[in-house]
DNA sequence: TTAACATGCAGTAATACACCTGCATATCGG
DNA sequence: CCGATATGCAGGTGTATTACTGCATGTTAA
């Protein structure tokens, strides 16, 4: 896990609008964009633009937290969240201290 | 855990400058500024300002991974990373699918 | 008491981020 | 073919982040 994976996966979860595009993917996963955008308004009430939701998208991306693939004019959108991402965000653990379990 | 809480752990954990220092910090707890920024350069070669180290310090501390107290004039810096740091990070966890353990 | 030390506060510059609008491009249905 | 649909690309704006320097403040030690 390089410096560089862990700054794309923090950076991207580092944000509530990028985290709750994640839960609405979870809930009903192989979303097109227009429909990110409607679950959005619907779910959350949250009226973000196109491309603003675009753009958490190609970050949630970048940090290979989602796949897409094109069906026709649609780009469908998946999560894509493994066993590297829960090690990713698992680097903190080595530093967990307080053990305090009464 | 609200969202803003994650919000500044994530945020906090972003940036490598920053997870150098809690290493460095799990390393030799309880040190005062200038020994952050002393370590800095002895064990990453990484020459930061004062300024700059204390302000990432700060970041830290208000997303609670770290705690300080003065001693004289020297601000003492140390972990504080405990059961809550962790769950939180592993908010993604609930995401996760692909359980390929063959 | 004074000099050296440790830190904070203020201000600056460059970059990144989160949002937007407008125009271009590609695909499906009639 | 053509209009409606789905997306991308370019660019703009306001704010946050990351870095710096310089000056002020409080504390220890000679």
């Amino acid at each position: 896990m390089t410096d560089t994976q862990l700054d794309l996966i923090f950076k991207a979860l580092a944000d509530s609008t990028r985290r709750r595009i994640i839960d609405r993917l979870s809930k009903q996963p192989v979303q097109p964009l227009f429909e990110v955008c409607a679950s959005s308004v619907a779910e959350d009430g949250v009226a973000l633009s196109r491309q603003t939701v675009s753009q958490h998208l190609a970050v949630l991306e970048k940090a290979g937290l989602i796949e897409t693939s094109w069906k026709g004019r649609t780009k469908a959108h998946s999560l894509s969240i493994g066993d590297d991402h829960v090690a990713a965000a698992l680097w903190i653990k080595k530093y967990k201290q307080n053990g305090e379990k009464p």
